[in-house]
DNA sequence: CAGTTGACAGTCC
DNA sequence: GGGACTGCCAACT
């Protein structure tokens, strides 16, 4: 899958829905590495980076949802210690900024673990 | 059909 | 380094 969507084709439109795409998109990123909500909408052509989070509040409980993350270096808000026992399970690259006591205390190291469909 | 919401991003202070 | 404001896009009421 090269070429899952046209973005600025306007002469077909996407297989899927929006949703849809972002789960295809989300279902791709391989274990280790993350995607920003803003570069998943960059894949899809899209910029709506809120439509991406939203998406996946909705449909994300069936994906690795931890493996999309803010722009911040930030798990998805309210699931910071959720995320983390992910992150420490498939040997993501954290950088810890406080204690560990503390679930909001590491950030990714998006230097490190980003990832795009086409790398 | 218009307003509100939301697992956000980029810029300015 | 962190906090506040604005802009985006798609779904919900």
């Amino acid at each position: 899958m090269d070429a899952p969507l046209r973005p600025s084709a306007g002469d077909e439109p996407a297989p899927l829905d929006f949703g849809g795409a972002v789960l295809l998109v989300v279902a791709e990123i391989p274990p280790g590495r993350v995607m920003t909500y803003g570069d998943v909408a960059a894949a899809l052509g899209s910029r709506g980076a809120r439509a991406v989070g939203r998406v996946m509040a909705l449909e994300g409980s069936s994906l690795p949802w931890w493996r999309v993350v803010r722009a911040d270096a930030r798990p998805p808000a309210g699931h910071e210690a959720e995320a983390l026992e992910h992150y420490e399970q498939e040997a993501t690259p954290l950088r810890w900024t406080g204690p560990r006591g503390e679930p909001d205390a590491y950030r990714l190291d998006l230097a490190a673990c980003r990832w795009a469909p086409a790398d």
